[in-house]
DNA sequence: TATCTAATTTTGAGGTTTCAAAATACGCCC
DNA sequence: GGGCGTATTTTGAAACCTCAAAATTAGATA
């Protein structure tokens, strides 16, 4: 039984690498662990040898590290026991979808197995969190994305906002004041690479500015 | 933010206290905290040492250990985790009573206050809990009891079971098979004390024979 | 090629929690 | 009061996770 650190340190890697597009030749260096872990570059170095010593990950010294299918069966399940927390804290105890992510980071390593797959019944086995979050089932099937990021679409299609990546309250808070939420509907008006903005219209002469950074952070897809 | 291992600590000792009567003067000892624990008695007392530096209890070297305000606020703060966490998993996700204890030992410390308030909210503020263990309010207020042990009623009033003091698994299992559970209406036909032995009828013409030990471990209270 | 820089690894250390086993203290019995 | 048995405490060690700071390495620069 792998401890919450362990269980940390799969969840952190395994999103490093999907974030970095999942390519199997993608090692993730010590610094961005060190760095999504928030422990200091040497604390990464000796926690990576302690999960390579069992077969969490492969590790290259200097290089960086991958999960071993091993490592990435174990995020998985951190993963799902993480998105279905959320969903289950939104639907039943109709907590703010913003606030979510913290509290299930605290509860997912004590949820047993059981437990998840109840919740996941209860809920009506959804297919994705509160944020848009793929949720992996019970064996790690995780769907594959068809969504693209707000910053590489055309203009003119209706859209709508599928996933959120990114876990920050104030961030969460701020796309919610702004109207930008998992389901709403929204056109491309007008794409400046130069200036790095991307202009999207909410509704009918209400339109929202979006740096680049940001608008790599939100997902669309074709609006039904 | 006491660590879930202090935590584990102070409830312990609260309920040690508990069982044996509450007065102040009663001292839990190192053995009886170790066995508790389930840790060598050693380990009792550093981990004693240290709980006696940061002021959650008093220790006296060789006669043990007594919570301080401060102890008990930290302790009850958690029994109210752990008892709302098993009303909530039996009564949402219909677990069974005798299956919750374990779930919601792990679950507990991941629990923020603001989550705890929800649920209780969500529930309706239940009194007690599926064991019939009173739930601790936000403030760490507790109800008195005012029940009676099974060992120690007369013969021939109408009884009903309000709490089990024991959270083994085998144990309660046994108990629903016997059909004495929470709420269970019974009377007491016959104590034999030499025997060590009560026999209880729980239905016209259905008996049961419980050892002292065991009967010691139902608490009842007059039927309504 | 020599040097500089930034990332990584190593080293030494500390906190928490645990054990095994040796040392110590307490209360009881004669 | 001396000795005995049991409970408790002490000691030394280990596992896990972390940091600070020094040493090393790879790669870029000059």
């Amino acid at each position: 039984m792998p401890s919450s650190t362990v269980e940390n340190y799969l969840k952190a890697i395994y999103l490093l690498e999907d974030e970095r597009g999942g390519g199997a030749g993608a090692w993730i260096s010590m610094g961005d662990l060190a760095g999504r872990m928030r422990v200091v570059p040497g604390t990464a170095t000796s926690m990576v040898k302690s999960l390579h010593r069992e077969k969490w990950l492969d590790y290259r010294p200097r290089t960086g590290v991958a999960l071993t299918e091993r490592g990435r069966r174990g995020a998985l399940k951190v993963l799902r026991k993480h998105r279905i927390l959320e969903m289950f804290l939104v639907r039943v105890l109709d907590l703010d979808w913003t606030e979510v992510h913290e509290e299930a980071e605290l509860l997912e390593h004590g949820l047993t197995d059981k437990l998840v797959d109840r919740m996941d019944a209860f809920l009506g086995y959804p297919e994705v969190d509160p944020h848009g979050d793929p949720i992996p089932g019970p064996g790690g099937a995780i769907k594959e994305r068809t969504t693209r990021t707000l910053d590489q679409v055309e203009e003119g299609q209706i859209l709508e906002i599928a996933q959120i990546l990114k876990q920050d309250g104030p961030f969460l808070d701020f796309l919610q004041d702004q109207g930008l939420v998992p389901g709403t509907r929204l056109v491309v008006r007008e794409r400046q690479p130069l200036a790095d903005v991307v202009e999207v219209e909410i509704s009918p002469g209400e339109n929202r500015s979006l740096g680049g950074s940001v608008a790599a952070r939100i997902r669309v897809k074709p609006a039904p």
